[in-house]
DNA sequence: ATGAAAGCGCTAACAG
DNA sequence: CTGTTAGCGCTTTCAT
């Protein structure tokens, strides 16, 4: 059948290079004394020969396994939430950024709610998995996370909530950006304020909701500003319910951050509704800018979640776990905020 | 370092069956003839036992690869369209769940048109894949299918383009639902249409461009219709674009279909950039419906390109292939039509 | 600094 | 219907 894996072994550039398997395989993975010139040598002929080694011998042979499962919610979870697969794709598109680079594999694991996180993971292990990305909200699963500690396997969480001490973690700094985005909208006379989205413990709730809080609390004018806090689901048919609500009301909110631009989608497809003008009567702003934001309109002012860098910074963590060289770390990554249309100064009637 | 891959071999489990290693092996793959009671001997043990075959030493073992490669555009290509990731995830999530079930696993191929297709092809056989998947846009990549032929290696094309003649393929009706929505805006009374978006030879340009001419010559007053087609790349920035130039003009189109639901929000944002309200002085539709479409204001209709559902069946055709089992069949799935809020009969001033 | 031998867990090919 | 033998390509361990 054709062009299989091109059948060059270790033992064909063994031959070529005059030396034994074994020293090729100490090439391959920097390892052991070879004396300069031999390791030249096999390096020519790995190259001429096109040589890559097969990595199910690789893993059978004992080595420790060079592939990552990234967890990630079944998809059926994500299709009934719905609200698309962008923070899916670009965490994965940043675990293979570095896969590649290193050689690793990348294993994706889905996984709801309703899995056995032990039979699952013996599972996943089984196909040569050695450390494993959990990212928000699958760091919710709290079986999981314990298993993986139960049995020690190496992982990173991202965004996992405060709670539980985890020895590789990659964070946002989600509060510092909705700070500023309502420090903003404070600075543009907004007075009467509302955050709309949340669950509990979640880290990214937590966050968001705190730099809101706080900007609003430091302010001078701290007093006389009237604000109101809205849980609910991060999806757009929740912002458009709590939206319906908070602007049906007599006295309603001129400007309102939201936990995900999902919800801030809802809340402007409720003022449509209600025909308050987009940005002159309601400024809006978002998180996420996972490709939506822009394409509303107006084009929604946001804040960055990072989501391939974070998926990046954990996968790199996960490999120098994995090969020994760091055990506990964590990194805090930025979100910037984008200034688009969908902020203005307060109106005036 | 704690749980790895339980250690149950085929061994163990033939030994507490009381069988050869090998009867177990034929139980798990269900080939050769096995005694009822033996098999059901074997199971329950695997079943106590909690045996899982271990991937590597299969692929070693020389059975055929139970993995399967995804060709994907290059993440820093598909961000440079920066169209977001729906569609890749949603082919992503339709081969996971067959592979799922049949025990095959998943590798993500990411490609842009500068690599090499025999080395990257090559580095991927490595990896153990079987089979590939090619979905468009990479199917216009013409030498990776160019190499996979002449490799004789087995591949679906998800949507190639009409002119290569190729074993493993699954379409879309796309020119049905471009059809049905675009005889819709007839009947609402529009005369005055157009077309936004294309690439030339890419499949979904030729059907969906196709299914809206086709209504329109169709139509008892087709002479009278004015239509005007548009190429653009698939992107929100080119709708915008186009949108203001078809939208300034000063005899301008009462009812737009767009090649994407990206474009689609691009001229809705140059629509109410031009203060032209919607839907009522502009009806426009989209195709995709990956998420975008009711997030809009008014939300959108458009035709449902069931990426996730077209990748299923791709997968299913590689892995027939793969156990010899058929080796040539194309396959075509309906695109739905969602009716939604954004078009609306016309408007008479 | 290099090599030889053994084996990882599985299945193909051949018995019987 | 079942078992035996051999070997996939690599790395580990132990020699030298």
């Amino acid at each position: 059948m054709g062009l299989q894996h091109s059948k060059v072994t270790i033992n064909d550039v063994a031959e070529r290079a005059g030396v034994s398997a074994m020293t090729v395989s100490r090439v391959i993975r920097n390892k052991g004394n070879i004396a300069p010139e031999t390791r030249e040598n096999v390096k020519r002929i790995i190259e001429e020969l096109n040589y890559e080694p097969l990595s199910s011998a690789r893993n059978l042979s004992g080595a420790y396994s060079r592939t990552i499962g990234i967890v990630i919610p079944d998809s059926k979870v994500l299709r009934q939430l719905r609200h698309g697969y962008e923070y899916e794709y670009a965490l994965l598109v940043g675990s293979l950024n570095i896969c590649k680079k290193f050689d690793y594999a990348v294993n994706i694991v889905e996984m709801s709610l309703l899995d056995d996180p032990v039979i699952l993971v013996r599972k996943v292990l089984k196909r040569q998995v050695g450390g494993f990305i959990v990212a928000a909200p699958t760091t919710e699963y709290n079986n999981l996370i314990r298993t993986l500690r139960e049995h020690n396997i190496i992982f990173s969480a991202i965004s996992p909530n405060e709670s539980i001490d985890i020895d590789l973690m990659v964070l946002a700094d989600e509060k510092a950006a909705t700070f500023n985005i309502t420090q903003r909208m404070l600075e543009l006379g907004h007075r009467d304020l509302a955050f709309v989205g949340g669950l509990d413990d979640h880290r990214a709730t937590n966050q968001r909701q705190a730099g809101f809080v706080h900007a609003i609390q430091e302010h001078e004018d701290a007093a006389t500003i009237r604000y109101a806090v809205e849980n609910c689901d991060p999806v757009f048919e929740a912002g458009y319910e709590v939206g319906m609500r908070l602007l049906s009301k007599q006295r309603r909110p001129s400007a309102i951050q939201c936990l995900t631009d999902d919800i801030a989608a809802g809340v402007m497809s409720a003022a449509n509704q209600l025909n308050i003008r987009l940005p002159g009567e309601l400024s809006i702003a978002g998180f996420d800018n996972f490709g939506l934001a822009r394409k509303l309109s107006p084009a929604l002012t946001t804040a960055v979640l990072p989501a391939e860098e974070m998926a990046e910074a954990a996968t790199l963590q996960v490999i120098e776990a994995l090969e020994g060289r760091c055990l506990k770390s964590t990194r805090t990554l930025d979100c910037d905020v984008i200034t688009r249309e969908s902020m203005a100064p307060r109106y005036r009637a």
